[in-house]
DNA sequence: AATTATTGTATCGTTCCGCTATACATAGGT
DNA sequence: ACCTATGTATAGCGGAACGATACAATAATT
């Protein structure tokens, strides 16, 4: 069973994750953080520590907006992707592929045998 | 022409591609810093402040050693891997493509067509 | 010959992000 | 009644990458 990722690596990542998460359909807080750990087969689970402080950047960077929503019993805060957050999604998922393709380059002949 | 990655992208990587970039043959650090240049075709370009307490750092870790020699004319400082450093580079080189193919499966869908 | 650019190493202080710890509140299960 | 899961939030810490700065030897340019 294998571990979590050094936070190091998520740095500068961990925006991209969430924007990600958030581009198919809005959600709240813990639905992402849940997502984020489904979807990374429990290797990125997000402390809460990370992610509200990470969604508050965003919001203030007006890559995504927010609303409460106490209807369906719980109050909940939901977030959505802006059209400013949609380019940002598009412009850093094409610059993570570089770098993962630099990478790759560099770290290739010391990967293990797939 | 693309600019360099931003630096926290880089972070968490950084000394996985030092450790990659000894692998091969011993270095010093501003054949190190030309090499990850050149390799990433300018998107990575380390600056001195960057490289050098790096370096400083993986020595003080033990995964690479260090000599002077001034025989080539110039006083430089020669970097190696040790063992130890060996064995990391392949555990972080495994732990990188994991974290890139869980990056892939999330953000896959909003990437250029290639 | 004098000046500039390149090579080469190093440190200090700032900035910023992920984390731990802590806090508070509602809902559901035993 | 108690415990766990759900749900959001902030304060403070630690650490890495960076810009600025410093110093010095060598190569290139004028």
């Amino acid at each position: 069973m294998t571990e979590k990722f050094e936070s190091d690596l998520l740095r500068g990542s961990l925006d991209l994750m969430v924007l990600s998460v958030l581009a198919s359909d809005p959600q709240y807080g813990y639905s992402i953080q849940k997502r984020l750990q489904e979807a990374s087969r429990e290797k990125v689970r997000l402390p809460a520590g990370t992610l509200y402080p990470l969604l508050h950047r965003l919001e203030a960077d007006l890559l995504i907006r927010s609303w409460l929503d106490s209807s369906t019993g719980r109050q909940r805060k939901w977030y959505a992707l802006t059209a400013k957050g949609k380019k940002r999604l598009a412009a850093q998922a094409a610059q993570w592929q570089q770098y993962a393709d630099c990478m790759k380059s560099l770290i290739g002949n010391y990967l293990p045998a797939s």
